[in-house]
DNA sequence: TTAACTGTACTATGAATCATAGTACACTAC
DNA sequence: GTAGTGTACTATGATTCATAGTACAGTTAA
């Protein structure tokens, strides 16, 4: 499904969070679809089952999926009530960053630009698309 | 200085890096202005001496500070040769943060603001100072 | 030179975190 | 029931974090 360096300093478990994160953000994984059992993942990465829980827990707690015993784990909806708290989040971080980018001399026409490019990727197809 | 958050499962030597970024970036600390020494920093901050140098090393690394034994550390000048990796890595990490910005539904438009507030507040004054 | 200050480099210790292994239980679907 | 899900434990070893202590090299000023 996809890699992971067991020799970085990163903890697995947060590089699974991350990866899987941009799957749901980029859509490659939609809302409700299934995401592969912890058993059938640690399989497959040649992990352990632990460290697949680990990452959906955190998912979970994050709002990104949703899981049922029994049944497996799923895609949360973009739009749930824990936004508020998260965009709170990202949005402090955005701001610590931007700040880095900016004095290391990025531009605001690049940035603007970089925002173009994901509103195109990301945001294009939906913007229209609303009742 | 500034505070810590002890109990924050971030280490000790991270929010230092994080900190001390930010008085740099915001020119609260001038080019080659010194700082604070090892020993005295940690008297301060009631925390090692060593979890300091672990900051400055960190730091010194990522190429905001430089260190003269024997005489102190002090802030590098915002220009230098390492900017160019740094500002991929930055890139790279906005790229992640304005996705996962926009997804949780923050408008291209929020963004623009939030960087023209940056440019004011950083930038403004430097942008008409170029010989 | 001496004293007091700087950065820097070690070793050692205890606490916490990370990843693994193994076991167990509750729930769902067939 | 069987096989698949999530979930919750305990235990172990490796690694990281922060501390403590010691030591050495360079700078500065008396």
């Amino acid at each position: 499904m996809f890699e992971l360096d067991i020799r970085s300093r990163k903890p697995i478990y947060e590089q699974l969070v991350e990866r899987l994160k941009e799957l749901i953000i980029t859509e490659v994984l939609k809302t409700d679809e299934q995401l592969p059992s912890v058993r059938t993942l640690a399989q497959q990465l040649t992990i352990n089952p632990n460290t697949i829980q680990k990452a959906y827990r955190e998912l979970e707690t994050q709002g990104y999926i949703y899981s049922i015993k029994g049944k497996g784990s799923f895609v949360s909806p973009a739009n749930d009530s824990q936004n508020k708290e998260k965009l709170l989040k990202v949005k402090n971080d955005l701001m610590k960053l931007l700040s880095e980018a900016m004095y290391l001399g990025i531009t605001a026409n690049e940035l603007i630009k970089m925002i173009r490019e994901i509103h195109v990727s990301i945001g294009g197809g939906i913007e229209n698309d609303q009742n």
